[in-house]
DNA sequence: CGTTTTGTTTACATCTTGCTAACCTATAAA
DNA sequence: TTTATAGGTTAGCAAGATGTAAACAAAACG
């Protein structure tokens, strides 16, 4: 059963883009291109599970579309061309779960989407490597029926090296997606927890190093 | 006892994964795949607690049936896919209990099933964990055959970890569903909870916290 | 209004996590 | 072969999360 995502935005071109990405993700999707349009269809219509509101609509804006529709509690992503400091405060203070600002990076945007569905709603997300199955929603690892204990960090970085099989993310990537953009200690934490993942996963042959640039984790 | 359920729907896929739920909930219920069917199975037999009816059907369609089956005053829950404004309300009008819009997930079928059969008064849903029963209707909480007093909160914590039995729920969740979306409190105040849950029904090793997660009941 | 019950916050003990340092191994350059 | 560099691995420790009792606050009840 998949997600149902409303997407009020009036570029053509970024709901287009966005809607191939949804619908190649297996979400359900309806796009709508005004705030006023947006407003009516909710009022018959809130069965969503996420929202993704343009800022800047024709209509009502996307701040005052929040407000119409919180009492139906769906999570809001903003996309916002402002990188304006009080547009976000004004978003998140209104119980918007996140923004994202435009020009973005799809996966980006597709990596929130489903962090904020994993914690709202209860889709299962589920990723499969050789015999080893992860539950995003359980955050559960089992490997040929036995559950593996990992820690949080060990956890988020075996869902990154699956999603991104067989190609190499460096390690900056790896520390800007899970642990924040504002991570400083310049140092080997990502080998650390590498280890651990090869150690208590036996991965020990399928996650490569790729030298001074990061890791992979490969098809063997 | 458990409580009686129609199914109409004609899309196999939908059917089954319905029964599938039904049947592992605890339900009994019967599947039928076209309108015309329905109609002339509930004249002979019209004991249903209640009626999941699909609204495009072969033959008569869902709310023609719902008019016929109004004098055996079983509740309806619609499944539609239209989003179309005209057929919901035609169906709330004519007294459906509720719709749901398919894709739909199914936990919110199952909640919905649950709030009508509940509101209806027939029955009791009644949760099982190893030796413990929880009586949703009356609010009571037996184990090994002696009551146990929970507080409201504390019980509503307890349903919801054993409806996601073996599940993580993030404290987040257990925030939004139990205490409402937006409450505020930088908070520990689930811990305390959990703790008291632990302690009267020596859940101790049952109930795993997972560290920056949440919590999880677990099958031992 | 007081009393009782329920729920939240505080405070401190305990446990878990993940960063760092230190040392080891492999590889490639010199 | 030596040397330099990067990654592999282990263990200890500090920071942060959770467990829990008890004080405090709020609400429900009479």
């Amino acid at each position: 059963m998949s997600a149902r995502i409303l997407v009020v935005e009036d570029d053509k071109a970024i709901s287009d883009f966005i809607a191939i990405n949804l619908q190649y993700t297996g979400y359900a999707y309806t796009v709508l291109s005004n705030g006023n349009d947006a407003a009516a269809f909710l009022e018959q219509d809130h069965s969503f599970d996420l929202a993704l509101l343009d800022v800047m609509l024709p209509g009502i804006d996307g701040f005052e579309l929040m407000n119409r529709i919180k009492k139906y509690n769906i999570p809001i992503i903003f996309l916002t061309a402002k990188t304006d400091v009080a547009s976000k405060i004004q978003g998140l203070r209104g119980g918007a779960e996140d923004y994202i600002i435009k020009p973005f990076e799809i996966l980006e945007l597709l990596v929130r989407i489903e962090k904020i569905l994993q914690r709202t709603g209860k889709f299962n997300v589920v990723l499969h490597y050789k015999d080893i199955v992860v539950n995003i929603s359980d955050h559960s690892v089992i490997r040929s029926g036995e559950e593996i204990s990992l820690k949080p960090l060990e956890f988020d970085l075996l869902v990154m090296l699956i999603k991104y099989k067989n190609r190499t993310i460096p390690r900056e990537r790896l520390l800007n997606e899970i642990w924040g953009i504002d991570f400083i200690g310049g140092t080997r934490t990502v080998d650390v927890h590498i280890a651990q993942l090869r150690k208590k996963l036996n991965l020990h042959d399928e996650i490569k190093s790729a030298s001074k640039i990061g890791y992979r984790l490969e098809d063997v």
